[in-house]
DNA sequence: AGAGGATACAGTGTATACACTGGAATGCAA
DNA sequence: TTGCATTCCAGTGTATACACTGTATCCTCT
C-alpha cells in the first residue's frame, strides 16, 4: 500500500552541501567568489548535477545567491544585512536563554564548561571554530530545533564577517571572558542572566565589528573600484 | 576579465519551488505526502531535474523532509514543533513591530487598513490566503528583510496547520478584530501596543489551536500509526 | 492451502549529452 | 589606429539514459 524508495550510488549528495557549508562558514569561499558548477564537480569527483542540487539548498539557506544571469555566486552581505543579522542572533540566543537553563543537567554544564576552558588559548582561526562549536551546543541544550536551526543559519551567515573582527580585533579575550560567566550563570541556573549575557555578547561584539567595518570602508566607501582601477591604470602609463 | 553565464531553455525553474511551495502552505499538499519526483515533472511539463533542485531548496526551507530511504515528503510537524513555530512567530513579528512603526508611511498604513476591511467578510480559505499576505506586507515594512524572511518561512510551515482552525473555530473573526486593532496601533504610531498585540495574536491563536490539535489527536496519540497500520490490517484481513 | 524464493516494478541517484546565451577575442574595413 | 561585425568559448539549464535498491507480486514446492 505504501510506496518505496531506493537510491542508486554511494549518494554522498549530503557531503558536498557540507562542504561548501564549511567553506563559507569558515571563509576559505570568499562573499562574492563565483562557485562555478563544473570546477566543483571535478573538484568532488562527482557530476554537475548533485552540485546544483547543493547549490540549490544553500542558495534557499542564503548563504548563495544566484544572479540573475544564472551564476551562484557566495552570498555577499551588506553592512546593514550584517548588522541585521547580529541583532536578530542575539534575539534569538536570548530567547532560548530561559529553556537551555531549564533543561540543562550538570553533566551538560560540565562538558561546555570544559569547551569553554579548552578554548582560553587558541589561535584565532581554532578558537572561531570551537566558539561556533560551542554556542550550537548550547542551543541545542534548548530542546527548540527550529528557533537553534534558524539560529544555526544565522551563526553561519555571519561568521565569514565575524572572523575578521576576531583576527583583527582583542574581540577574542573580551568573548572568552564572557563565555566563562555564561557558563556560571548556567551553572547557577539563573536564565535572565544567561539571557542578559548573551544579548550583550553578541551587541557588543556587533558594535565592534561594524566600528571595524565603517574604519574599513570608509575610503572605499563610493567609487572604490574606480579610484583604484584609476590608480592602477596612471601607474601603468605613468611607467 | 568576468565569467559570464546563460540559460538553455524557459528556465521556469522558480516557479516549480514557487508552485510547491504554494501548494503545501495552502494545504492541497497534505503533511506526510510523498512528493514523487517523476509525478511532478510530467505535471509540470519538464524533466526530474529541476523538480530535485526545487525540491531540495524546500527541503533547505523545511517544508520538505528526505528520508533516509531517498523519498522526498511534505515535511509532517509534531504538534510541540507547530507550537514552538508560533511562539517563534510571536517572537520575531513583536521584534519587528518599532521598525514597523517608525518606517511605515500613511499610505502604506492606508494601504493595509485598505487590505484588512476587504478581508471582514470572507471565506475561510480565501481569508487564510489574504491573511498571510497582510502579515507579509507588515513584516516587509520593518525593513529588516532577513528577519522579514525568517518569518515568512515560519509563517508557511505553520499555516497548514493553522488553516484547520481558521476553518472550524472562531478564529477568523478574533484575529480579524485584532487586525483592526494593529491597523489603529500602527496609525497612532505606538510600537509597543502593535508589539503586544501581535503577540497576544499568536498566543491566542496558538492556544486555540492547540486545544484543537490535542482533542483532534487524544486517541491518536502514542502508537497512532501502529494502531493504524492494525486497524487496517485488521479491516483487511476480517474481509 | 501455506511458506519460501525468484522476478517485475517503482523510484531514486548520477552521469552524459545537447541546446542555448552573453561576453571576449579576433579579424576586417575605414 | 579606431569602429564594427563575426566567431569562439565559458558556463548554464534541461532532457535522456543508465545503475541501483527495496518492495510487491507471483510462482513453485511441500
Amino acid at each position: 500500500m505504501e510506496s518505496s524508495t531506493a537510491n542508486g550510488r554511494p549518494a554522498q549528495r549530503p557531503a558536498i552541501a557540507e562542504v561548501l557549508r564549511e567553506g563559507i562558514r569558515q571563509g576559505m569561499l570568499a562573499p562574492g567568489q563565483p562557485l562555478i558548477q563544473a570546477s566543483i564537480a571535478e573538484a568532488m569527483g562527482v557530476s554537475r548535477i548533485p552540485v546544483r542540487e547543493a547549490l540549490h539548498a544553500l542558495a534557499a539557506e542564503g548563504l548563495v545567491t544566484f544572479g540573475e544571469d544564472g551564476g551562484a555566486r557566495v552570498t555577499a552581505l551588506a553592512p546593514e544585512e550584517v548588522d541585521e543579522l547580529w541583532t536578530l542572533r542575539a534575539l534569538l540566543e536570548s530567547h532560548m536563554a530561559p529553556a537551555i537553563v531549564r533543561t540543562a543537567t550538570p553533566v551538560d554544564v560540565a562538558a561546555l564548561r570544559e569547551l569553554v576552558v579548552a578554548m582560553d588559548d587558541l589561535d584565532a582561526t581554532t578558537w572561531s571554530d570551537r566558539n561556533f562549536t560551542f554556542h550550537q551546543e548550547l542551543h541545542r541544550l534548548a530542546d527548540m530545533p527550529h528557533v537553534a536551526d534558524a539560529t544555526g543559519r544565522v551563526l553561519t551567515m555571519i561568521e565569514p564577517y565575524s572572523r575578521v573582527a576576531v583576527t583583527v580585533l582583542q574581540e577574542q579575550s573580551e568573548a572568552q571572558a564572557e563565555h566563562h560567566q555564561m557558563i556560571d550563570a548556567l551553572a547557577a541556573d539563573d536564565g535572565d542572566e544567561l539571557a542578559r549575557l548573551l544579548l550583550h555578547h553578541s551587541h557588543r561584539a556587533r558594535k565592534a565589528l561594524l566600528a571595524y567595518a565603517a574604519q574599513r570602508e570608509k575610503p572605499a566607501d563610493r567609487h572604490a573600484v574606480a579610484t583604484e582601477a584609476a590608480r592602477s591604470l596612471a601607474d601603468h602609463l605613468g611607467a
